[in-house]
DNA sequence: CCATTTTAGTCAGTGACACTGACTATATGC
DNA sequence: GCATATAGTCAGTGTCACTGACTAAAATGG
């Protein structure tokens, strides 16, 4: 085994995040770190909270919390109050996040069918299919 | 496409990285973190320079030459000068980090074992294949 | 063979982001 | 209705990434 598969995984997912953040920073979105990138697309659609957030992100409500924050200067989310819990606020995409998100997937596209094209259709869903079987014993939060 | 097979990589990559890290902690190395264990992974046989360490690990030299610093306090390297260049010195695994190197593989090929019994041999080689073929167009530092 | 440029590495300063511990306010359960 | 759990913040700390400026040695090239 000249390198273990976990490092050879790590080196295309750093390439791929690599170049989503580029793509991100040459659209304006140049304000966003790969940590509040991270958490941002953790997101959900009617809006989430700071400790639901840290938790799939794998981090402390602390640093979701100062995480928030940064989106939130930046215009990315917007926190509305949880109706369901006073305590509780929900973290919601606000329109400049959505963009963002958009301009994201764009690249993450663009390195996804550079793959298929490097392996072939059949290989690269090969491929999809063995990293999703391997994602359930390796995804804590699945 | 559920996830994107980056993440899918990532979320496996980083699943192996923290088995690695807990089985050194478990073993004593509880003072290595992991920027220096990636480091420290990469220094060669015959030891190697600051530069060499930074460009492999896509760091600066001064963030390598930082972590080296703390590998040299732990135990885990020694400097010694380059014979072949008096401004260089060559950072080469001491008997501590050979111990460590050791105890890290150990859990390296734990995970590969998983994997392998997940998937079977078949599929396990052929995701293997295919993450060394995308290496060569996502890897900066082949 | 000396002047210029490149290279190895360090020092100093800054910023991002992870952590722990202590705290407030609200919700929940017996 | 009291004890406990949960949502989130505040304060403080440590790691590790960066840039910029620097020294010393090596390589290059008239």
């Amino acid at each position: 085994m000249e390198l273990p598969s976990s490092l050879l995984m790590f080196i295309s997912s750093r390439h791929a995040e690599e170049r989503i953040v580029a793509h991100l920073r040459a659209h304006g979105f140049d304000d966003l770190t790969l940590a509040q990138g991270r958490l941002a697309a953790r997101v959900a659609e009617g809006g989430s909270r700071v400790t639901e957030l840290a938790e799939a992100a794998q981090i402390t409500k602390q640093t979701a919390g100062f995480l928030v924050n940064q989106l939130e200067k930046g215009g990315y989310v917007e926190r509305v109050p949880d109706p369901t819990d006073a305590r509780a606020r929900l973290v919601r995409m606000a329109k400049r996040g959505r963009a963002a998100q958009a301009c994201a997937r764009e690249m993450e596209l663009i390195v996804e069918r550079e793959w298929e094209q490097r392996l072939g259709v059949r290989r690269m869903r090969a491929l999809r299919e063995s990293l999703e079987n391997l994602r359930e014993i390796t995804d804590p939060y699945l």
